[in-house]
DNA sequence: GATCTTTATGTAATGGATTACATATGATAA
DNA sequence: TTATCATATGTAATCCATTACATAAAGATC
């Protein structure tokens, strides 16, 4: 592989103005610019980045983490991401922490010793520990997108979740929903807890009584749905819910499956609500009503608010991004009972 | 962030058998790497990769290129590179070409500068030319998974794909279907053109005519299913295929749909195979008959592949793993015509 | 005890790009 | 014409870990 060397010798000059013609190509020569390019073609040269990032001392390398690469929810998000950094040269490391502590802590050590400039974090399923620890210090370049910690003043992107669910509650109220149950996601996670407030305050604005046990507690996944469908749709007959929000949209999958074994029909018996807009939401039975996220757009304003930070620029604490209700086969007027 | 000096200064000893007290335990007293571990945990060292890649050229980082990562296929499979990647010490970079061969391009670049030590390929929609010119001057370590070249003979992991079409055809002909349809996957892909030979070569077998029209090519994604499907429905009934073996989970749920649409029952009139065994293919309605890959597997056995390539041994050029049909709901006896 | 090994450690070169500082060149002004 | 300044380029130090080579100390052999 030629090195900065070799260019210089074919173009006749030193390294450090090889060096100068890529970096501040206005501090040079047309001249010379024209002759260090050609000779860069010739040698077929292409910098070694080590040595670049051994002295500048950064990497561009952007590391995501998330709980697992396997929901589909986050694929789109990354492709948002994907793009804004390679635009702007950036490489993006994935990680998928798999409800693995240690994995995250790995990826955090990447930081301090110039492996990676900065962190966007798409779970808050990490020890809080990593996050405050290294910001005592220094603040690290650190950006959370769809979920939070509430204690902590990160910059963030996110939608308003008590306001998308309240939002949904309200849309089965209209049908004449009364008793609306909610398969959440993990209750130790903010995005849930604040779902479940929306929920919660929904409801009593439309004077509707909640049963506790109406709000079951998943983990994102088909299964969970399913097992926890089994669950609320196995209460008698009169207290048995008639429409059910769910925090995700594999919930709201695995409920309806849940619904078939159980001979209830959706929507007809049961108003199915999901969340994240899926492509699969679209080509399930019936096809789903869910809340969609501008998950592109979710990407994109935390890769660019992540460079911000690290251009040391000012930066908004929130980014709040809208949310749509997209109403398909899933739900319906409440039955009469 | 402290350096291999401060630790040699506080270990009373040269950076050289700090170093080897790291790399080469067993080249030092017991004495000095003790005060070499303590002093490292007193200034909190960690060492500077960049440094350390610069000096070894390497940089302990794979590169796994897929066509789409949104694509929940190569989750699992992803799952099993990166486990057996990180019990190794390697970093997992993953690269999402999304159908574009200049990123493609981008991250086989980042062989010749260090910043990657091999690449897994997980699909082969990229300009063959990347991969032999590059192995022209000296073999790059490469490994393909699931996808191939057949004109190359690289390292391969991957399943007998004839075979599993095949397998999926004679169960379909079991069941006494005759008009039996596909839907393939971009037919440029290796891996389609073998299943179709394998659907072909089966079909011929059990002395059953192929209509031209009945192998109709998507690409894999859920749109294109419903669309192919669409088309192949739509065929006069005495033509109109009673079974379809599509190429992936999502075409063949997209199918489903347009059966739905156009009220054909699955699988009453129309038994539907897919490929894949993608988490979803439980939970759709009907459950999904399909063919299985053993996905984690195929990423462990790449990953090891491509390990042992990088460690100059002998790797068996193709590794050939089973597959299975796992049979659900969308299949069934063939309809009385 | 003298010589040869073996073992532990230190010294200094190395990898490749960047950049502070030094120098040379040409332009501008007095 | 000479002094002054701006601009282009070169020299060499720097980033940090690794490792070939050198050296010193301890042990083995006759």
């Amino acid at each position: 592989m030629p090195t900065i060397k070799d260019v210089a010798l074919a173009a006749g000059c030193s390294t450090a103005t090889v060096s100068r013609a890529l970096a501040n190509p206005e501090k040079v020569t047309e001249a010379t610019r024209k002759r260090v390019a050609s000779a860069i073609a010739k040698v077929g040269y292409s910098p070694n980045l080590a040595a670049r990032n051994l002295r500048r001392s950064e990497s561009r390398t952007i590391v995501v983490l998330l709980p697992d690469i396997a929901n589909p929810f986050f694929s789109e998000i990354i492709a948002g991401l994907e793009d804004i950094a390679h635009r702007e040269g950036y490489r993006v490391l994935l990680g998928d922490c798999e409800h693995d502590t240690g994995r995250a802590k790995a990826y955090f050590d990447l930081l301090p010793t110039n492996q990676a400039d900065g962190i966007i974090l798409l779970t808050a399923e990490i020890p809080l520990t990593l996050v405050t620890q290294q910001a005592r210090g220094s603040q690290i370049p650190l950006v959370m997108a769809c979920e939070y910690f509430d204690q902590l003043a990160l910059p963030t992107v996110r939608i308003d979740n008590p306001l998308a669910a309240a939002r949904a509650v309200e849309y089965l109220a209209s049908l004449g929903h009364q008793r609306i149950a909610s398969i959440t996601g993990p209750m130790q996670n903010p995005i849930c807890i604040d779902r479940v407030k929306g929920y919660q305050s929904e409801m009593a604005r439309q004077s509707l009584a909640v049963n506790p046990g109406w709000i079951v507690e998943g983990d994102f996944g088909f299964l969970s749905g399913y097992q926890q469908g089994q669950v609320l749709l196995a209460m008698p007959q009169e207290h048995r819910p008639t429409a059910i929000f769910c925090h995700s949209d594999e919930m709201a999958i695995g409920l309806m499956k849940a619904a078939r074994d159980a001979s209830i029909q959706v929507p007809e018996a049961l108003s199915v609500i999901g969340f994240d807009n899926i492509g699969l939401s679209e080509y399930c039975q019936p096809e789903l009503t869910t809340v969609s996220q501008p998950r592109d757009e979710i990407g994109r304003c935390a890769m660019r608010l992540l460079l911000d930070v690290l251009r040391k620029k000012q930066v908004p604490h929130q980014q709040v991004l809208s949310t749509q209700l997209i109403v398909r086969a899933s739900t319906t007027q409440a039955p009469k009972s």
